[in-house]
DNA sequence: TCCCAGGCTTGGT
DNA sequence: ACCAAGCATGGG
């Protein structure tokens, strides 16, 4: 059970640097060896850039890799057509991003994951954000292990919404660090439970509908929605504006006066591929 | 000690 | 429709 797949993507192609600062994923991470970890609900894959071969190496059967990781790592998707757009654009800031974060990619993310994860970062930071679904996943999660270059390794699954439903909020609340986020996760943790709210209502919907289901959600409001809308569900026309966005608006985009000004800009050049161009945005912001 | 972190709810106008 | 507090928690 050694095997491993051999993909020829470039690093323009597939950029695990962006994908992982971009802010749309809390499990995964790089370790001091260069061999990238990535985590999703009971799914592990690791992975590492071959030097010499000039081409990323995945450490999984073909199996997983056909069913599962082609499309949570978004290689369908030809984005060489829009990167040609904003190339061709007369916006400095974006074709600098564009330059800074080539082989950016949106992951189609569990839905639940994503979910849970985003309420967690609402009013939180980054590394708090990745502590606490580490300790979520450790506590409630399942014990799995996978296959790396450097042998079987261990990891916790994200935990279902059945088991966290089962908990009580003191429980759910100590040693989490989940604050008062706990108290949202539990009461949708039951609902979901007890199909009183019903994830496959989110499937098929256009994010319009999208965004209404998940603001119904007591703790979800426009920005988390946007993040779950664009992560977990693909909805690529979503643009999630979190501080760094706003920063980026009023520092890079100030000929706008307004942000709802600077939104259709966006949405009328860039349609389809707005929460990409945010991505790219938010990834050149953040780590310049 | 105070301030902030990838916001949201609630309770005022 | 818009605005301000208050909300847990840990790190600077």
């Amino acid at each position: 059970m050694n095997a491993n797949v051999c993909i020829k993507l470039s690093k323009e192609e597939f950029n695990p640097e962006a994908i992982m600062k971009s802010g749309q994923i809390f499990r995964m991470y790089k370790k001091s060896d260069g061999l990238y970890h990535v985590y999703s609900r009971d799914n592990a894959i690791t992975f590492k850039y071959d030097q010499k071969e000039r081409f990323w190496r995945f450490y999984v059967n073909q199996w997983d890799w056909q069913n599962f990781w082609v499309h949570f790592f978004d290689l369908e998707t030809d984005y060489s057509k829009i990167n040609r757009k904003i190339m061709t654009s007369n916006d400095n800031f974006l074709k600098k991003s564009l330059e800074y974060g080539k082989g950016m990619r949106i992951l189609h993310q569990d839905l639940w994951e994503s979910l849970i994860s985003f309420i967690i970062s609402q009013q939180n930071s980054i590394p708090k954000i990745q502590k606490t679904i580490e300790i979520l996943c450790k506590n409630w999660g399942n014990k799995q292990s996978y296959v790396t270059p450097i042998g079987i390794q261990h990891f916790y699954s994200f935990p279902t919404p059945e088991r966290i439903a089962n908990l009580s909020l003191e429980t759910l609340t100590d040693g989490t660090m989940l604050g008062y986020r706990a108290k949202y996760i539990l009461n949708l943790s039951k609902d979901v439970k007890s199909n009183k709210f019903k994830l496959e209502k989110l499937l098929n919907n256009d994010y319009e509908e999208s965004m209404k289901i998940l603001q119904s959600i007591n703790g979800v409001g426009p920005k988390i929605s946007n993040c779950v809308c664009l992560y977990g569900l693909h909805l690529m026309e979503s643009y999630p504006i979190d501080v760094w966005m706003s920063k980026v608006i009023e520092e890079d985009y100030y000929q706008f006066d307004t942000v709802k000004q600077y939104l259709q800009y966006i949405n009328t050049n860039y349609e389809g591929f707005q929460g990409y161009i945010q991505q790219l945005q938010f990834y050149y912001k953040r780590n310049l």
